[in-house]
DNA sequence: GGCGCAACATTCTCGGTAGTATGCTAATGT
DNA sequence: ACATTAGCATACTACCGAGAATGTTGCGCC
């Protein structure tokens, strides 16, 4: 009944899908990953398991979509700045600057990541799963290795100074990281109130590493 | 059978309650908070189900008692520091030496607190246990607090200078505790090269924040 | 205008786990 | 010496949730 013969939004076709990761994202977020159930996931889409189950073969693989949709939110997000001219300490800034913001904008898919990439599937899940789970450790790899590249190019440029450039990669992701932890969304709350966490955030960060 | 007729070493005597904490906090630590179950916990000691109900009331009692034991040290490792007669700089610095070394060294009880204090008890628990939570919550408001009067001692004085001290103390709270995230131990690891890892990433935390 | 398939809904099973109830044994007070 | 209790072990129950099996509906296509 009332099914999808208006499709009323044309550009919103093959997101049945969408809609599940994002629904789940939310119920990781509110509930935590185990306790979480997929039929949590279809009460919020007003449904029920049989259309989850349509399109994910497990709970896992729910995860593991939210999982690639938060690390593409990153990759998206500080794409752009990696291509700009600037100084190395300036770009960094603007490499942290992006990433706090895209954790505030995308908020319950990087609440979900946190909540135990590598614990969550101990052992008893299927090769398949533990492959899939590696490519995503490995994406996290990737992305702090954007972060090590600059600090590295930074500090051969001389415009960065660190002890060592693998723990000041570290410290970037846990600060930056951190912010799910503590940042709640308020509705009074306006982009410029963002952008003001945002910057205040990567300078207080960064500003340790400039020479 | 060859129950406690040994004692072998005597200062070891109301600790069986401990060890029950400590094989708690292995498991939580490898299995996560949920999977790992009282069977776990009392096989890591050799026991059973019987010894860990006999002290624990229900496994949410043994996650606060690990919470609590984590806060304790953390507490215990930044007093000293609190005490000295050093410029607010050296101090926070002293601080986030001391709260990495602590990180390092009581790793399985510190991993145990990350895995989802708020998230953990999502509503269906009782209110004696509601209230339990809010008082870990609030331990965890006080110590980050220990950074951020610190903080504003330093800014006052001179010596420091932040955007905002909120912020900053989520940083280093971020930073450090991120620790627990990629540290490994690894058996040939010294003392010092602990120290190392402690003091590097104490330096380019608050090397952002003195003025 | 039947056929097949996609996209779900409904119902059931089955394993795993927190918590309970009960049993057992060795100290300990009296 | 006897009862009691602390400190466990053993055996059992109740429940819950993932996944499977199966049913239902509408749409496209020949």
């Amino acid at each position: 009944m009332m099914h999808a013969q208006a499709d009323k939004k044309p550009d919103e076709k093959l997101d049945s899908r969408q809609q599940i990761i994002e629904a789940a994202a939310q119920c990781f977020m509110l509930k935590g990953l185990e306790k979480a159930t997929i039929d949590d996931i279809a009460d919020v889409l007003g449904s029920t398991k049989g259309r989850v189950y349509h399109h994910f073969r497990s709970k896992n693989a729910i995860y593991f979509a939210v999982h690639r949709q938060a690390m593409q939110f990153c990759f998206d997000a500080v794409g752009p700045v990696l291509e700009l001219s600037i100084p190395y300490s300036e770009k960094l800034e603007a490499m942290a600057v992006a990433h706090a913001r895209v954790m505030m904008d995308t908020l319950p898919y990087q609440r979900s990541i946190r909540l135990g990439v590598e614990i969550y599937l101990r052992g008893s899940t299927t090769e398949a799963e533990r492959a899939v789970l590696t490519e995503l450790i490995n994406q996290r790899n990737d992305y702090e290795e954007l972060y090590r590249d600059v600090l590295n190019a930074g500090v051969a440029e001389g415009s960065l100074c660190v002890p060592s450039v693998k723990i000041a990669g570290r410290v970037m992701m846990g600060a930056l990281n951190g912010l799910v932890d503590w940042y709640r969304v308020r509705p009074e709350q306006s982009d410029a109130d963002r952008d003001l966490i945002a910057t205040d955030l990567a300078r207080t960060i960064v500003g340790g590493m400039t020479a």
